[in-house]
DNA sequence: TATAACTTTCAAAACTTTTTGAAAGTTTCG
DNA sequence: CGAAACTTTCAAAAAGTTTTGAAAGTTATA
């Protein structure tokens, strides 16, 4: 491990045409919009390469390889492969073979709504699902509490009960706007966009 | 001084009816609940115990101490005291004066819409404004290089700036949303919870 | 089949976040 | 004031996450 950060690998054997290291550097905007979409998407509880690899493809015209992705982030061969097969697996990017081409070649799903559609679908929705299964169960487990023959169980029961029904309540109410958002995603000129679009214009700043 | 975690502090001078360590042993519902939520808060970018506490606190018929939080989730008194602080600042746990203790009790905030509301507030929000902006300043970047006179740039930065106006689009309907939910929030019987309430009633697996 | 050109894997390193616990700080009361 | 009863702080430890880079694996052609 005597990567010093800035060494370049220097002659190979292969192709030297490519030694010149600036090939692709990003332009501001570029850089720009890759680093929020990084930091949002890390918010968002993904990866932070993950938005940024896949915002440089978003903003490419021809799609990029690893090794250009690699080179203009800065990041290791390692991390490049690992993150775009995530990227892969989320559906947010595809392969694309490009003609004469050896190796592979990546680009950035387009359809924003689609992409969020994906991932919403099967990451909230499947947290939201979990967790209005487990309030369920709750609820049951306290169903026999509830006839206590204690006076004190049985209030104390009865309270955790009605709370947890509204954490119940809460999240379907959350699985129903994911739901909504989904088909909206979908159909893509749907309801909620409507509906949205018709409230209050909102204070703009700029 | 001295605090050795589990040995009780033994008989003081006071109410020496605390020796029992069985106290506040959870029932298992309060346990899977506070796990549960304790994830999902996770997974929403908080840590996971502040989820755990403000469970326990929920479903507790009276508000507790930082000690009895502490024995029944086994924390450290540090890692309750900060946590707590951390659920007050957020304002989703309240302090209560119980008459006649020394100590401060907590109560969670039993209002859940409003928590959501000011979480999201303060949060979601800030952070897709600050998306926002970010996309608006990059499309002004963009927008000299759009008469570049070098046709390959304008070209580029055509296709950029076409596709950053579409994540800006996103990020304002995503603002649009938030506004929208926590208006809801406020009123608490608005236009989204019935506009939801409306659409198909959402399979049931139950 | 051999080889060159890529890609993937994975254990270790770097980094980040969370938790701990003991010491310092407060508040209340006698 | 002094001491007991609590609470807060914070540096260090533990836990968790991400990244690295070298080595093993794969695939396409010659």
């Amino acid at each position: 491990m005597t990567y010093t950060g800035q060494g370049a690998p220097a002659a190979s054997r292969g192709r030297e045409v490519n030694v010149a290291k600036e090939k692709r550097a990003l332009w501001p905007s570029e850089a720009a919009v890759s680093d929020v979409v990084g930091r949002l998407i890390e918010f968002w509880g993904f990866k932070r390469n993950m938005g940024r690899i896949w915002s440089v493809l978003y903003l490419s015209p021809e799609p990029l390889s690893a090794e250009d992705l690699r080179e203009c982030l800065g990041l290791s061969s390692g991390a490049v492969s690992m993150t775009l097969n995530e990227l892969l697996r989320w559906g947010v990017v595809r392969k694309v073979w490009v003609q004469g081409e050896r190796k592979d070649f990546f680009a950035a799903e387009v359809q924003l709504w689609r992409m969020i559609s994906r991932v919403f679908n099967e990451r909230e929705k499947a947290e939201i699902v979990m967790a209005i299964e487990s309030f369920e169960e709750a609820l049951v487990s306290l169903q026999k509490l509830r006839t206590s023959s204690d006076p004190a169980t049985r209030a104390r029961a009865e309270l955790q009960y009605e709370r947890i029904k509204q954490l119940l309540e809460l999240a379907r109410l959350g699985k129903k706007l994911l739901d909504t958002l989904l088909a909206t995603a979908k159909l893509d000129a749907e309801p909620l966009v409507r509906f949205l679009l018709k409230q209050a214009p909102s204070s703009s700043q700029a």
